[in-house]
DNA sequence: CGGGATCCTTATGGATACTG
DNA sequence: CAGTATCCATAAGGATCCCG
């Protein structure tokens, strides 16, 4: 018979909601700048266009496949542009695009808000960690 | 000897810069607002309170898992409030907490910003892609 | 109803080596 | 110098079953 099942269902609106989510322009750009290194590449770049090498200096800990990954995108993206100059080695230069400088500045008020906030959000976090030991403590007591 | 390889300062640059990652309060925002649900959770419940099951099927797509755990996270960082009414069955809410509503004003500004901006980066991405073919051609052309 | 526990698949990202 | 290509470990997320 013709009976949708439930795990039917859940893939039918699974389904749906990827699509929905592709054309979403806030997941589009939440998607982009939840990137674990774009933040850093943006303010960097804030600071001065740079060179790959000096951004991979810049941004400690970043490897190079990231690196390249991460300007490819932003690239793509319209965000930064890249300019190669074909010396002997070559040299290639990032900036920011002006989108890119106007995500730069949206970047700044997140990182107010997370900066003004933060401190009521860790105090929060350690009592809840501090509920539930009591918690673990309170059952085993009970054992 | 003692000398320092490269992969080894990378691994010490790579530690450090983890540590200072842990600490910044941008990141660690990001790492929550990026969050697949965060978004759509924080959304709906903006609109007003919410059970459990009410989430579920308001949230196309989410399993169970995600949105448990998505509340827990929320809840934690005191984003979120969950009220516990032990009837039976036993009835939980959902809700807001004033700093998950100043997160969600944030939001806003982001949301905002994508769609104000998000078609001139397909643009950019569609110029991308049509080079990035073309180059392709020409290569085969030559070959 | 509101989850917890488990299994399993698929992204993500790092290390390494090589190239024009 | 500025990448590309490949391999591999880990983690994120979904499906499923079970429980008070």
């Amino acid at each position: 018979m013709a009976t949708t099942t439930a795990s039917q269902r859940r893939e039918e609106a699974r389904t749906a909601y990827n699509a929905f989510m592709k054309g979403c322009p806030t997941n589009l750009l939440l998607s982009r700048i939840s990137d674990k290194w774009v933040g850093l590449v943006l303010s960097a770049l804030k600071e001065r266009p740079q060179r790959y090498s000096d951004l991979g200096r810049r941004i400690a800990g970043v490897s190079q496949k990231m690196l390249t990954q991460t300007l490819r995108t932003l690239e793509r993206d319209g965000l930064v542009s890249r300019t190669v100059t074909p010396s002997v080695p070559v040299r290639v230069d990032y900036a920011l695009t002006p989108l890119g400088a106007s995500l730069a500045t949206l970047f700044s008020a997140v990182k107010e808000w997370a900066e003004e906030n933060i401190e009521e959000v860790v105090e929060a976090r350690e009592r809840y960690d501090a509920e539930a030991e009591a918690q673990v403590r309170a059952e085993q007591e009970a054992s």
